[in-house]
DNA sequence: TATTTATTTAACCAATTAGTTAAATATAAT
DNA sequence: ATTATATTTAACTAATTGGTTAAATAAATA
């Protein structure tokens, strides 16, 4: 949960996902779109798995990262939950 | 925005949240609830309050902080929207 | 006016973050 | 077997974070 936040908390990694949320890419697709140095992406991204958000396929030199929408779907509005007027016990 | 994903990254921040869900509270009132220092939720609370997460009211000695749900719920739901199947131009 | 009370601000510290460049790894192609 | 390519890992740095204790502030009370 704060995994997922603090992936949410900087600006290119939610650009990252809004990248990823029309297609997988590779990593180098990926910081193309940066100005940032590869190494820097490479970290981002490998922020953006351990949060679980990402998922990564080996693909010959590649490596093809896809967006996993359900994870943060399911992470927000389950804590959006938290704060709905129904939830006073 | 990245100031909202960066508070809620923080389990402490959340649980503020979660308190002041029920109930506006007094800045010693929510130190009571933890076992950290009071200058430690200080800084806590002046972060949710840069996020606009919370307000602050000043009442004689007391500080006394409430939520501000639409904050949380707009910023949330309107980052969701982002990744919903429907916005894909 | 002096004291107590609630809270914040200041100064500090160790750990983490977001970036860098250089080196390592692993696969593909010549 | 060598070289080129895609990517990550390592080593480093400056800035930020989340905590501490001590001092400052501001309102209430004796």
């Amino acid at each position: 949960m704060s995994g997922v936040f603090k992936a949410l908390s900087d600006p290119t990694r939610r650009e990252i996902l809004g990248l990823l949320r029309d297609r997988d890419m590779t990593a180098g697709e990926i910081a193309e779109q940066f100005e940032i140095s590869k190494p820097a992406i490479s970290k981002h991204l490998d922020l953006l798995k351990e949060a679980e958000l990402v998922s990564v396929e080996k693909k010959g030199l590649y490596r093809i990262y896809s967006i996993n929408l359900t994870v943060l779907q399911d992470t927000l509005s389950g804590f959006l939950d938290l704060f709905e007027k129904e939830n006073e016990e």
